[in-house]
Order: C-alpha cells, then structure tokens, then sequence
DNA sequence: GATGTGGTGCTAGATTTCTAGCAGGCCGCT
DNA sequence: AGCGGCCTGCTAGAAATCTAGCACCACATC
C-alpha cells in the first residue's frame, strides 16, 4: 500500500478498469469485465483489481456473496483532478476555452433548465469579478 | 502504420509522451524529455517516439538539424475526443454537469470578457433550443 | 585532421504488464 | 453425500513495455 501520487501512473489495463470504476462508481468484476471494450479474460480482470487495490486506488466490500469494488479517491477529487489534466492539456489551461469546447459542441444537447442553471453559474461569477 | 482507434490503447509512457505533444503542439525528444515529471532516459524518449510514429500517432519534420515532432490528430479532434472521455467517464455523460465542474471551481478565475462571451454562447443555446 | 558536441537508428535484454488456468470455498439442489 | 454454479486466491509464464548503450553522422572548433 503505497502512498497514490496521480491517477496517471497506472498501466493501460489499470486505468481502464479505474475508468469503468468511475463511471459505475462502484461494480463488480464481471460488471468490470463487461463494460470494457477491449475485454481480456475475466480472472485477468480480477487480478488486476487486486493488484489495484494494493495500490491503493480501489477499495472492495463483500457483499452478497461477491465482492464489490470501489474507487478509493473521492469522485470529486477524481473529477477535479481529470478536470485540471483536460484543462491544461488540451486547452493550455484556460478554463474558458474549455468551456467553450465544452458548450459549444453541437451534440451539447442540454435542458433549458440546464441552460438556466449555468447562466446563473456565470450570472454569479460575473457579479463577483467586479 | 496501422489505423489509429482511440488514444485509449496507449502504454503509460506513450500516453504521456502523447500528452506532453498535445500540450506543446510540436516538441523535439529533449523538450519532451524535459516535460515529463518522471522522466525516463532520453533514448528511451527516442524510442518512444519512434514507435509512436510507427503507430501513427506522430509526424516528425526534420528542421534545424534535429527532429520536431507532431501530433498526427487534429487538436480540435483530439480536444473533442479527451472531452467527451471526460464527460463520460467522470459525469455520467452529462455535458451541464461537467459545465458546471469546470465554472464551479473556485480556481476558474474568468475574465469578465471570457465570462461575456461564455454567457453569449449560453443565450444562443436557449434561443436555439425552443 | 583530430576532437567535442549533439543529433539519429537500432538493437538486446530487464522489467512490467497481462493473462489463463488451477485449487479451493460457499451455497443450493437432488 | 454428491454435483454444479459461482465466487475467491494464487501462481507461472507469455507478451508487451521500457530501457540503456552502441554505432554512426553532421557540424563546429581547435
């Protein structure tokens, strides 16, 4: 059990399953397995779970006869932490960049409630930058 | 030079040599070499490079007596790719969810006209969407 | 022309990742 | 009790990744 620096030292296996993980947020092996699109062999899934969580990444809980595994990292650190690496990777770090990308992509289909929700993010934001 | 799928089949290594290209556009081995938190030796970045350009996923131009390379993907479609991965993995495929990751953060300092422009964007969608 | 610097291509081999298969436990059924 | 289904732990070995080091070339400087 080592000390977990980023999600970005795993192995392309690992941060597929960590992916499926995040994704379900929680699941079992055979859920693992097949969520994944490229998919070895079940006990090569189970394998690399353990190995994951003597990593440190993933926690599991037995339940039902069957062991259920977890994400150790919070899904919000999770989520700000692929966030930032999306930012400054692929937008140089500007936030309103991505953003855009984000918003602007045709298949951005949102509610208008949705819609109404962000224009109040920026509504906001915008009264506190003055 | 096979077809590229997605980056997804990417060794640990790769993904980050492919990482650092897309945050600086076009690097020689040294700036890549120097670019990484955990850095291997600079043959070793050679090689990687060269297997990645084997694989299609980098162009090198000679220019300067050494060699500088480039991403093969588009950046608008490698940027839409690594979005949509995120929104997937991280926010149940929710674009407004991320949309509000990324303007909550309290590290997304915006400039007003950044903020202007983003509410524009939004105003657009709701007219549209009716 | 010798020497130093800084680049390239290309290997062989260590290391890591990845995998299948085996042994065994628990439960429900006949 | 015996059997079948489904799970776990564990291992050895295949496959891929990762690496250092060698040989070589081009240019500049002495």
């Amino acid at each position: 059990m080592k000390a977990i620096k980023t999600h970005l030292q795993l192995s392309r296996r690992e941060r597929q399953i960590m992916d499926v993980l995040f994704r379900l947020g929680k699941a079992t092996a055979a859920e693992v397995l097949k969520a994944i699109a490229d998919p070895p062999s079940y006990s090569a899934v189970r394998a690399h779970l353990r190995t994951l969580e003597d990593k440190g990444h993933v926690t599991h809980r037995a339940e039902d006869m069957r062991y259920i595994y977890v994400p150790t990292m919070r899904p919000e650190q999770a989520r700000r932490s692929a966030v930032t690496h999306l930012v400054d990777t692929f937008f140089g770090g500007s936030v309103a960049q991505a953003a855009t990308a984000l918003l602007d992509a045709k298949s951005a289909r949102l509610t208008s409630e949705e819609l109404e929700r962000l224009a109040g993010l920026i509504e906001e934001a915008r009264k506190e930058g003055r």
